[in-house]
DNA sequence: TATTGTTATACTCTATAACTATA
DNA sequence: TATAGTTATAGAGTATAACAATA
């Protein structure tokens, strides 16, 4: 028998997955109840913006292609368009041709898109670290980047891509 | 000295928070698709709406007050009257007036509804066995509930109720 | 013919403040 | 005075289909 534990310390697998079903549903509105709270307050940024700002910030030169930065998120290409408005409109981003295919527009970040990613970032990290963090020592983080990398992977996989589900709409 | 392991098998401590960070975000992202897509295809319901019957589903009697049920979600009492008036309009719920004090209504659970729910819930755990727990052994899964529960439990804390919320608005 | 991006449009959802009624 | 619930309203966001330009 695998099962070693006792019922005292090892709960039926059945009741430990609900569990784990429960915390990390509640876990993940809790957490984005708080991101969204300090991104409006520190830069007057959504969650989704912040991200798309991540996206461009890290990307080289700061630029990607709209439908590169659309399968990126879980984005229709429309709704792209409208938050790319949004950014271009606050001046966080610039939307350029693109040299090399003509139908093509690249989002470009701009210095003050970078400023306010920076001005966001720190408080940012802070409610991951008090919020998640804080309430594991070491060998739990691990074990638990380990699981959430694993189960990442996974949904993945269980994901049709963006491009994909475009074909399959049209 | 804790830190046992070398560098090959252990990843320095910012790196592991935010690689799990990361994960977490986009695996809750990611699971939520799923589940939307489930919810729409099998019930013709909205995440949100599925948990409101949840709540419903397991509550006495099948009912609870209009302010209960909107404290246990991340709710104004405005969004829930909206939500309560999509599912009565479906005939999952009925609104009556609480026999205790005339101010309050409460929400009840018809067995359409009931129904409606159990339709849902199958497709729903299958979703989450297939893109969590699959993914994990039973050791894994124990650390993991484990885990959620604690960083679950410390965002409860962050996170002040809804009914703080409202009285600081008003 | 297929792809890129935008637009027009309609819909869902959310929050705020004002309101009614009850406690 | 405070609480319960609704409503009016306005705004943010999303998706679909039709479209123009280019590959």
């Amino acid at each position: 028998m695998l099962r070693s534990r006792n019922k005292e310390t090892r709960m039926d697998v059945g009741a430990r997955r609900t569990e784990a079903y429960f915390a990390f549903v509640e876990a993940g509105s809790l957490l984005q109840q708080l991101m969204e709270d300090q991104l409006r307050r520190d830069a007057n940024i959504s969650y989704l913006q912040f991200f798309l700002l991540a996206r461009l910030h890290q990307a080289p030169e700061g630029r990607l292609r709209m439908t590169d930065l659309a399968d990126s998120t879980v984005h229709s290409r429309s709704g792209l368009t409208y938050q790319a408005g949004r950014l271009e409109q606050a001046g966080l981003i610039e939307r350029v041709p693109a040299p090399d295919d003509d139908r093509s527009v690249m989002a470009v970040i701009t210095d003050t898109g970078r400023d306010t990613y920076a001005r966001a970032l720190p408080g940012h990290l802070d409610v991951v670290d008090q919020g998640m963090f804080s309430a594991l020592d070491d060998t739990q983080l691990d074990a638990l980047a380990g699981s959430l990398t694993a189960i990442r992977d996974r949904l993945r996989d269980l994901t049709p891509s963006a491009a994909a589900r475009r074909r399959k709409r049209d």
